[in-house]
DNA sequence: TTGAAAGCGCTACCAT
DNA sequence: ATGGTAGCGCTTTCAA
């Protein structure tokens, strides 16, 4: 197929380590010795094997990445800016889809380890102590980004908790005093047994804030159109009742754990006839570029996310470079997936901000 | 690191060929030879080495894609399609993103030529002879999707042209006898350089839409809010002087070259107070799913997306197997881009369908 | 400064 | 049915 080092070397009537030392800028060579083969490299259109490199070096350049799905928008953005920080640095990455499925993602990640990634960054949807085993006896480095599994391995991720607190008491000085928040179904993800860290971060942002503020908290479980309906339905109803009894007239907004959420509820409520923001505020997370293009612009969350992806990236770097795995230096902590997971130095957290918007 | 072959071989006192075919299920071994090795491989958890495969048997068992971005959700969903037929099959994938940039295309599809891939699964953004010259000393399998590069490369991709014709006479049929098309900025990509094959034909079908019915056509090359408000304004100000002068009673919709502009111009139209579809109707293309989110419901061409990924890599599959790279057997014909670069037999076409909606 | 050769872990082929 | 061994293309070490 193509030439290797070995035709080279015979061509220039040299040896082969003259040839790499030429080609892989070493020292001990002639420099009229090096042009030579360089010029005859280049003539004969020398293109390194990456394979046969990485089995004598041990090292592939590539990291794995094993992420939930490329549908979303969060994720998608996420593995651009994982891609763009690994290709500064020369990496390459393997993409693997787990589709929020355990043994997608575990043989994804076995996979990986045989091909000699150097380094794994995970959207984990598993979690629990046996899986840190498994994961650290692959004796490669690995980050976590978005659900989180231990403190183990380095964790990469918004401030769920902070940003959603926040958002609590940044709708409320808006003039609502009734904030819903509209979620994915725990039950429902707990019963699969699958790691749903990152919302539950959000979620017990949420209550925290409307807790530290005396407001009641309503966290709707689900986001079929039923559940959603049901809630609007009590707004509804006190918009067609206003006249009768002005009792209630507290200001409703509905907070969403993601922002197609709120793109959903936004629409729902056109078809129900409820303005926004009049009627309802309304506010997302993440802050999704469709947002800009959508009429009224909701309010969100700007998780800053290419940031995540490069840190996250960065962080996996410094690992392997380091040569430095993140179990050398671990406790032996086994650690389960519950709310009191919560942040240690092994994380980094990204800054957010609230994004312009006109629904509140 | 981990266990190898020969380590395997030395415990069981066999050869490492015996305990290759162990492994790999290959015939010539005695029944329980097999089974002791297979236990004692087990034991040490032995796990191939996929490199060292690679190198032996020149095959990676890896496909690269070079695609655009991962922000549309056209392309994230595309390679979702790409990761998941690949992986049926046994292949991975390594990702990279070309930004619409012409050198890191190249640079990106050099890298994994070297990384030995197996075959390449291409969004094109160069084009042109000198390209299709490089790729083809590349001497791997090709399969172009979106942008067409020449019939040199099998191309998978919804019938562009077609649907968008269609999609004419379909808005002309629910009586709008004006039909504007939203697209981008020809001249712009054009002074690139960059291959837009696949916007060439949507426009192209469009036109050959409105030409077959003797409508009037009226291309906005660009989707910038100035050009979409010019285009609005012509339609408020008939809304506003329509007791005036009722003598242009013409039903106006918007035909747009990709979703986003759909929803762009659907907020837009919000803002303006301008009801869709009443005073406007409005088509998409693709389909993507947030539309079904997104209240009124707008019309699409449901691309099938999924299929158009599923069959791309099962397309490079065969030629991969076949070892049948395209090149062989080609006519070495130096082609183009532009309009007439027009579908081959090496060309596979996507049905597509038009979703359901309430916008026109 | 250069050459020679031993690996990396696996596959494949030829003997036996 | 099994053993032995020569590669794959590169890096790396030791000798000259």
């Amino acid at each position: 197929m193509s030439v290797s080092i070995k035709e080279i070397a015979k061509i220039c009537g040299v040896s082969e380590g003259t040839v790499d030392r030429a080609l892989n800028n070493r020292n001990g060579i002639r420099q009229e010795t090096k042009e030579k083969i360089l010029q005859v490299a280049k003539e004969m259109n020398y293109q390194p094997n990456h394979l046969a490199r990485c089995l004598a070096t041990g090292k592939t350049n590539t990291i794995g990445v094993v992420c939930i799905n490329m549908q979303d928008t969060f994720f998608s953005t996420l593995v651009e800016a994982i891609e763009a920080a690994a290709r500064e640095k020369g990496y390459f990455i393997t993409l693997i889809l787990s589709h929020n499925n355990i043994e997608e993602e575990l043989a994804g990640i076995k996979y990986l380890a045989n091909r000699g990634v150097d380094g794994l960054i995970l959207f984990p949807v598993a979690g629990g102590s046996e899986y840190v085993s498994t994961l650290k006896s692959l004796n490669i480095p690995i980050v976590t980004i978005y659900n989180r599994i231990s403190e183990d391995f380095p964790h990469i991720d918004v401030n769920s908790y902070e940003s959603m607190k926040k958002a609590v008491s940044f709708i409320h000085e808006k003039g609502y005093d009734s904030i819903a928040y509209l979620d994915i179904n725990f039950d429902m993800a707990k019963s699969r047994g699958i790691n749903i860290y990152s919302f539950e971060r959000r979620r017990a942002g949420y209550a925290a804030g409307v807790k530290e503020l005396g407001l009641c908290e309503h966290i709707i479980n689900g986001f079929g159109r039923e559940k959603i309906m049901d809630y609007l339905s009590v707004i509804i109803d006190k918009k067609s009742s206003v006249n009768d009894k002005k009792n209630d007239a507290s200001k409703r907004a509905i907070l969403c754990s993601f922002d197609d959420l709120a793109i959903r509820v936004l629409s729902m409520c056109r078809e129900s006839g409820l303005s926004v923001p009049e009627d309802i505020g309304l506010m997302g997370f993440n802050n999704q570029r469709v947002l800009d293009d959508i009429y009224p612009r909701i309010y969100s969350i700007d998780c800053n996310i290419d940031s995540i992806g490069t840190k996250a990236f960065d962080k996996l770097y410094g690992l392997m470079k380091a040569g430095d795995h993140a179990q050398s230096n671990v406790k032996n902590v086994s650690d389960n997936i519950d709310s009191d997971n919560v942040a240690t130095d092994n994380d980094e957290v990204i800054e957010y901000k609230f994004s312009d918007g006109q629904t509140l």
